[in-house]
DNA sequence: CGACTGCTTGAGAGTACTCAAGTACTGTGG
DNA sequence: CCACAGTACTTGAGTACTCTCAAGCAGTCG
């Protein structure tokens, strides 16, 4: 019954921390997105490079059978669109309102000292990606499904730090995420219910118990 | 029944293609490495830059509770051992004798020409990896055990091209990839024999069927 | 030849999946 | 405010796939 000892699995990927006020939103252009509306997709061509300032994203990629994975989900203060080819190899969907700071890369090199500051984070953006993606495979093969549940539920709560989190996305989008089936997140739920270590109202916001919390800080 | 549509999982990571003879042999030390041992340490500090030049390298991570996961097998041409962190997140090893070329990430600098450009290839390197953990992380989450043991067995044999391909890694090692059970893994190589797709001579060398060759570029 | 390591095969168990209802929440129109 | 439809989530029963445990086989080295 180990629950938080995947809590590492999401590496914190903003650069900065979660604090999108930087000098860098002279350069791009703020968009606004609604609640599942697209912001890239698969195949297009990539030159753009993106950052949350509100809301949350997701991030999909499709398998010619239909099959989906969900790649990654992004917060404020997150880079995400990062590609090394000229294409994405994934699509990105807005969860719900959101706000996105929208940098041309190619055009990086002409805002002089900022551009070079954002250029080399776009980089350490794109490693620390790397970090995240390792570690999700480690998930994705050597945990249970209660473990990938309850410790993807932890990742999210963390923030929140012991008061009421907010789900952003919806079930199917965690099981296309820790590579399970609908139902089975929704068992592991109840199931990390049942156990005591979390409690929910409604379907989207629930809080970690506190005890749970503290099990989990003495054992990291 | 497919078998063949996760040829594309392994992203090409050598960047020059295969070939290593590049003017930056003149940079780094060449190192030689017996089967097993060692090339760096999880958790050892990272400033080097490694690149296979003969033979072939496998790169693990382990978790406190024990559970091993490969995180990728790197052969001539390909880099690896890139970190964001000071910190190697995984360690790496030689699979059979093996010569790598080892370059100091923090004098490149000193390098004039020819440094830029193999700190360039370094960070498009990061890329390609990142690509590659995303490919994997679609096969480890939707693939099942027949499909990722016969794609992967492509993939090995494709450089071959018809002709006797070389297993260098063990059963457990291509578990540990894969995120099976090395019993598993036995099972599906004899299934791929059983259903005439691949033909064993040994349990590490082994040819891919013509007429299953034509079957995958025609799916292609 | 025997010991060792790596690989294969078998039987049974367990976990997650599939298919199928049933329940809760959300928004719309009366 | 309620009825309704539509979507999202939950729960149940049965199945299938992969794992675990255990034995047997094959190649290698002393």
């Amino acid at each position: 019954m180990t629950f938080c000892t995947l809590t590492r699995d999401r590496a914190p990927t903003a650069i900065a921390g979660r604090t999108p006020q930087d000098p860098f939103d002279a350069i791009g252009a703020h968009l606004r997105f609604d609640a599942g509306e697209e912001i890239y997709a698969q195949d297009e061509d990539a030159d753009l490079l993106y950052r949350v300032l509100v809301g949350s994203v997701r991030r999909t990629r499709l398998l010619e059978d239909g099959r989906r994975q969900v790649g990654g989900f992004y917060f404020p203060g997150d880079f995400f669109g990062l590609e090394i080819g000229g294409q994405h190899r994934s699509s990105a969907e807005a969860l719900d309102t959101a706000q996105v700071l929208v940098i041309q890369r190619s055009a990086l090199k002409y805002h002089g000292e900022v551009g070079v500051r954002l250029e080399r984070m776009s980089w350490l953006a794109t490693g620390l990606e790397l970090q995240r993606a390792q570690d999700h495979m480690m998930l994705l093969t050597r945990k249970s499904a209660f473990e990938r549940v309850s410790g993807f539920l932890f990742e999210i709560a963390a923030p929140a730090n012991g008061a009421w989190a907010h789900l952003a996305m919806s079930r199917q989008d965690i099981a296309d995420y820790l590579g399970l089936t609908i139902e089975t997140v929704s068992r592991m739920v109840s199931q990390v219910q049942a156990e005591g270590l979390m409690v929910f109202d409604g379907a989207r916001r629930f809080r970690v118990m506190q005890h749970t919390r503290r099990a989990c800080l003495a054992a990291a």
